[in-house]
DNA sequence: TAGATTGTTAATCGATTAACAATC
DNA sequence: TAGATTGTTAATCGATTAACAATC
């Protein structure tokens, strides 16, 4: 299941989507599946998937294809879903808690342990079934639990220091909700970032470029 | 300001975060920047920032380097922020309320102008000041209402179904929050997709790595 | 002026695509 | 067996990096 190659980001970026898709077939009942079929639905070549899934051992069989139950299940090895990954919020603000309703951690390998938050109304209630603590006693419930993930949707002011905070107590992964850049010295220590105004502004170029070609189209009818 | 030259998705993803670091700095008080600086800040070489920023113009002063406050300005013109943009929301549950609070729009670019939601106990309320109008009424409003684009926070089962009511009726971009992917015959809607799923699982990649290089080096301690 | 830094072309590197023998 | 499709190496393409003349 593993070689020792360096796998680019670009790779780590497509596994989840082929893991996706693969859940979405098995969930249509599809048992075998082409690389030129996969594909073909997800706006790949054949070649890009057969090589991006060398990077990591053998998974299917000639002139068969692969196995979608079996694809799907070794994909989610690779991305670590059955390690028992914990995760814990920072911030019950409206994003937090719409996370915390909305997405499916378990369905993603990991478990949702508790979420904190600054204000002492919040403390000692539930949301969503989840345990909220004040963030004063973070560090007295990192050194009581392995937490793998913290997810920071906190005031963008508080961003980096919660982010310290939990890289202090051992915490290797961040995901970080709020708009504003974060890093660390420590190197062992991953960030990834969800920057929705990015993604909004990515999607403005994009519009904004079209636009602009209808508008030029208009100006010189087809010829 | 324009050239015109192929600009590569690498480059577009680019563009905001070179917005947003421009804004920290002007923020800051930083009045220049020169292309190594604002690489070393970002983690990009300068031949990379002068090479993407030349897709689009020239934008700085040789022997000075970059004046922040104009560069910032040019990129953020190159975005689209300053051409009215405007956006709807379908589905205002956890999410989209959460999105609705939370989300500078209008520091964007982007004019909020109404939620859609099927609960007729929410429609003709306001959240976050925004108009909640139903859902059956989706197409009246666009008649109305130059939507550049929809963002989708509705269950995964209504994903394409609404994108495609949105499509229809001519809005052209399709900013996705659902775990679905969605798609359209017509070439000119652009979907750009926040997959928190996607996200969160290479995140999991990630740390899953470190963990085994950490366990392998206290296997085999170092030489 | 001398020093700094850009704009821009050329060189390098890495990722994608093509090709095809192996084999189910 | 013949047909299909993988695993894997080689070729191509595109993106990043380097270099340097122009010039502020």
């Amino acid at each position: 299941m593993k070689r020792n190659m360096k796998v680019s980001t670009a790779v780590i970026r497509r596994l989840p989507r082929y893991y996706r898709h693969l859940s979405e077939l098995q969930e249509a009942g599809t048992v075998r599946i082409s690389s030129s079929a996969l594909g073909k639905s997800m706006g790949l070549t054949a070649s890009q998937i057969r090589q991006d899934l060398f990077c990591f051992g053998e998974f299917g069989q000639q002139g068969y294809g692969y196995k979608v139950d079996s694809l799907k299940e070794e994909i989610g090895e690779i991305l670590g879903i059955s390690r028992g990954h914990t995760v814990i919020v920072l911030g019950t603000g409206n994003l937090g808690r719409a996370i915390i309703h909305n997405f499916r951690f378990s369905a993603n390998g990991f478990q949702l342990l508790a979420a904190f938050d600054v204000n002492p109304q919040v403390a000692g209630t539930r949301v969503g079934g989840v345990p909220v603590w004040h963030t004063d006693r973070l560090e007295e419930f990192l050194a009581a639990h392995p937490v793998s993930v913290g997810m920071l949707t906190v005031p963008i002011a508080a961003a980096q220091e919660m982010g310290d905070r939990l890289v202090n107590a051992g915490v290797k992964g961040i995901w970080n909700f709020t708009n504003r850049e974060i890093s660390f010295d420590q190197k062992d220590v991953v960030v990834e970032s969800v920057h929705f105004s990015d993604s909004l502004l990515a999607l403005s170029y994009m519009i904004s470029q079209r636009e602009d070609r209808s508008r030029r189209e208009g100006e010189e009818p087809q010829l």
